[in-house]
DNA sequence: AAAAAAT
């Protein structure tokens, strides 16, 4: 409904029903036309842009002014630096007090405060602001100490924020510009009540920045009650990401191990093409397991879920960004808003089973005009969801290499299984598998690959799936076998990743651990495949303005 | 059928 809004193309901010002279005048905006500070402006240029993005240009003037704004913008539109420029050219006047933040910018997840802080740093290099990051998952202490010495910059979520605040560490009452960002995301996480509570502590002298990609109605009834006079800007991504990046439905058989399968044939199969990607999984259990497979099968992944412990979800995220890590496995909270530029791929390893989702997640592709690939992996039982997405983006997705009327062809006797045994017990699944497994392996082999296909369903009895374990797991691993990115792991500093000679690989290990590693018992192939290859990869500087809409 | 966030 409200939210389908986004998806719909929309006349850009810039290009309205202008005369041709207009338009040319208004290409030629700049970052010095806006109203900048000098400080602001020459740490714009030095990040290399010139021209704002459609967000920028419409909310920066406003926002220096000391408007309220209210922005309806995706990610990806150049937001976050619509309300970072003008926040730091207003915060050159006067100095923060103890205790007391000037300017709290509220954000959803975790990463995303952290990208925000990055922004901070790099277009406040020539201030001396005093930045202070508060989310969960790290210790009180040194967030403590920065608010102790006056944060000129408080970027939180709300949680953390509230239990600071709970502690007597923090008061709001000297906080000048408020920013919530990615409200409809908020909503949707249930921090709408957390939000209110901290825009009550907040004078309602502030100025406030509000940024949402899509308005339903409780988004809108908060700005009614948080905003005054907002200015109202609004833009979307041009095109919603139909038009540079491929999307290709993948058929495949519904059973992890089908899926994983399918998923390594695609990525050899792309590996010409393939930067980095971006695997989604809908489920952090699956991330978990897709992750370890991988690693498994000699991939350069890492993974990256809410449940994982906050540091090894800042190092995954950094490795990935700096390309020491070739594929990342993620859950949904990677879908939105994550600015990782120069994503070549997207792997769908599930369906997402909200329509809007599918947009967010191959939206982490084809950034910045580039152009970008997405894979959506799909079995019978994702039929209607696929269709709802069709729906929502008003195309059909073209299938690889054949729809999954193909599935049914070649793989209906492992396909059948799951309908047959509907209504009866899991064991008739099962057998069917060792029927398909007699029809491709000697008979003394079969028992290897059964304990192995078994592991999945019974991997939440035999292995720990939970994340940190998981985690700590590939740590110990990694580290036992010279591993490649060694601050990754706590355990030891391990040598430094060596420059890989095999990124361009037609590996030949590849193949080899597909076919005749499957013949043999789970744990020797296991073993055989403890040597991660590493990777080399290029990767252009972390963080960049968005530039076209 | 999920994920995200405070401990």
């Amino acid at each position: 409904m409200p939210r389908l809004l986004t998806l719909r193309p929309r006349t850009s901010q810039r290009q309205p029903n202008l005369s041709s002279d207009t338009q040319i005048a208004q290409e030629a905006l700049t970052f010095a036309d806006l109203g900048l500070s000098p400080k602001v402006l020459s740490a714009v240029t030095d990040a290399g842009y010139t021209e704002p993005t459609p967000i920028q240009a419409g909310a920066i003037p406003h926002a220096l002014l000391g408007k309220d704004i209210l922005g309806i913008a995706q990610t990806g539109t150049g937001k976050t630096a619509s309300f970072v420029l003008p926040m730091l050219t207003r915060l050159e006047k006067g100095r923060a007090r103890a205790r007391m933040p000037r300017t709290l910018i509220l954000e959803p997840t975790r990463e995303l405060a952290a990208q925000v802080e990055e922004n901070f740093i790099r277009y406040g290099k020539n201030h001396k602001l005093n930045i202070a990051l508060l989310i969960g998952g790290v210790s009180f202490d040194e967030q403590d100490k920065k608010l102790e010495r006056g944060a000129d910059v408080l970027i939180a979520t709300p949680g953390r924020l509230l239990d600071h605040r709970e502690r007597g560490k923090l008061l709001l009452n000297g906080v000048e510009i408020l920013v919530i960002d990615e409200a409809d995301r908020m909503l949707d996480m249930g921090f709408i009540p957390d939000i209110e509570r901290i825009c009550e502590m907040i004078p309602f002298t502030r100025q406030t920045l509000f940024f949402s990609a899509t308005m339903p109605p409780e988004i809108t009834k908060l700005t009614e009650k948080f905003l005054h006079a907002p200015v109202r800007v609004e833009v979307s991504k041009a095109a919603s990401a139909a038009t540079n990046i491929v999307q290709r439905l993948v058929k495949s058989g519904s059973k992890p191990w089908d899926k994983r399968e399918t998923l390594r044939n695609l990525i050899k199969a792309e590996d010409a093409e393939l930067k980095n990607a971006i695997i989604f999984c809908n489920r952090k259990v699956e991330v978990s397991e897709l992750f370890r497979s991988l690693l498994k099968y000699d991939f350069d992944a890492g993974a990256l879920h809410g449940d994982m412990d906050q540091r090894a979800r800042m190092q995954m995220l950094a490795n990935f960004r700096d390309g020491k890590l070739r594929y990342l496995v993620a859950s949904d909270v990677a879908a939105r808003g994550l600015d990782i530029p120069d994503v070549s791929h997207v792997f769908n390893y599930d369906v997402p089973i909200h329509a809007e989702d599918y947009v967010h997640r191959i939206g982490r592709t084809g950034r910045a005009g580039r152009s970008g690939k997405s894979f959506t992996i799909a079995s019978k039982s994702d039929t209607k969801y696929i269709d709802a997405i069709e729906r929502l983006i008003g195309t059909k997705i073209e299938w690889h290499d054949g729809d999954l009327s193909t599935v049914v062809a070649s793989e209906g006797a492992e396909d059948e299984a799951p309908r047959r045994g509907r209504g009866a017990p899991r064991r008739a699944g099962r057998k069917d598998d060792d029927r398909k497994d007699r029809s491709e392996r000697k008979p003394r082999e079969r028992h290897a690959r059964q304990s192995e296909d078994a592991a999945p369903d019974g991997a939440r009895e035999e292995q720990p799936v939970a994340a940190e374990t998981a985690v700590a797991d590939i740590g110990e691993r990694r580290a036992r076998k010279e591993a490649i990115r060694s601050e990754n792991t706590e355990r030891q500093a391990s040598p430094e990743r060596k420059a890989s000679p095999n990124r361009s690989d037609q590996r030949a290990p590849e193949r080899g651990d597909t076919r005749p590693q499957r013949d043999r018992p789970a744990r020797q192939r296991q073993e055989d495949n403890d040597a991660t290859v590493g990777f080399g990869d290029d990767m252009p500087a972390f963080m960049r303005i968005v530039a076209k809409v």
